[in-house]
DNA sequence: ATGGCTGGTAGAACCAGA
């Protein structure tokens, strides 16, 4: 419903590995949760052949788009209207990997896709590596001189803390849980005081996954996840926070992807 | 058990994901 019109605003964000080969499962996620705004990454296309007909006959009219061909790209859907404003190349290389707009009930959404930084977690071997740390700086940077209510979505590519990992331990040396990524994270977290509603939510200790491996033979029974999505809120974005979920089911749905979609719901007074 | 699995694009003994 629209922020005038109701009290809640509920917004989800979710990797789709590719929103056209997943088009069902969407459809079947919209339809089930009706989330107000839904924020995608990896959707795989560029903008001319996004399938926004399905959104459309769903109430999903609002569309701010930001694809580029074969990899990355993201997406914002929503029932409310929404104003586009920037489309920020963290990575400094082209590659589609934020869209942010300006929502009527007060707050900014910024959708984002943090690279993956490959294999090998030392920026002087590996040049992947070292994008991502150079865009999680140029990220802190922004996040440093932002004065605005903010929500900030998106697939991180990184655990922070030891029960977002099944294995802390197993994983010190696996890229998107090393120490190098972690610290980053606690700069760019103290650049705005961001607030991880996910763990307001569910605190530590208990483990929380929203990523698990193609991999794995039986991807429930070995449970080697990992908290990859996130929502980051400015506190007063925060406090409106009401409930947070995560659909682990999806990741049981015909032709998954490897992320689950998570939601929060806002109270707009 | 550091293996294996996935989609997009080209038409790969590919790339990227994480």
């Amino acid at each position: 419903m629209a922020c005038a019109m109701s009290q809640t605003l509920s917004i989800a964000s979710w990797n789709i590995n590719s929103v056209r080969f997943r088009i069902d499962i969407v459809e079947r996620f919209l339809r089930d949760v009706q989330p107000d705004i839904l924020c995608l990454q990896e959707t795989k296309v560029v903008d001319r052949d996004f399938p926004s007909a399905m959104f459309r006959q769903l109430g999903y009219t609002h569309q701010v788009l930001h694809g580029q061909p074969m990899h990355h790209g993201v997406a914002i859907l929503s029932r409310v209207p929404m104003r586009e404003d920037k489309r920020f190349d963290w990575q400094d290389n082209g590659e589609a990997r934020h869209v942010g707009v300006e929502l009527e009930c007060g707050f900014r959404l910024d959708n984002v896709y943090i690279p993956a930084g490959g294999e090998e977690p030392d920026p002087e071997v590996n040049p992947k590596f070292a994008q991502k740390l150079a865009f999680l700086d140029r990220m802190t940077q922004w996040s440093s001189q932002l004065t605005e209510p903010t929500l900030l979505v998106g697939d991180f590519n990184v655990a922070p803390l030891e029960s977002d990992v099944w294995g802390h331990k197993q994983l010190l040396n696996v890229v998107s849980h090393t120490p190098v990524e972690v610290a980053a994270m606690d700069r760019f977290q103290q650049s705005h005081g961001w607030v991880d509603l996910g763990r307001q939510f569910i605190p530590e200790p208990e483990q929380m996954f929203t990523w698990w491996s193609y991999r794995a033979r039986d991807w429930k029974a070995s449970n080697r996840g990992r908290r990859l999505d996130h929502m980051w809120a400015s506190p007063a974005v925060a406090a409106r926070a009401v409930d947070h979920k995560l659909f682990e089911d999806c990741r049981n749905w015909g032709k998954p992807s490897d992320h689950i979609p998570i939601l929060t719901t806002f109270r707009i007074d």
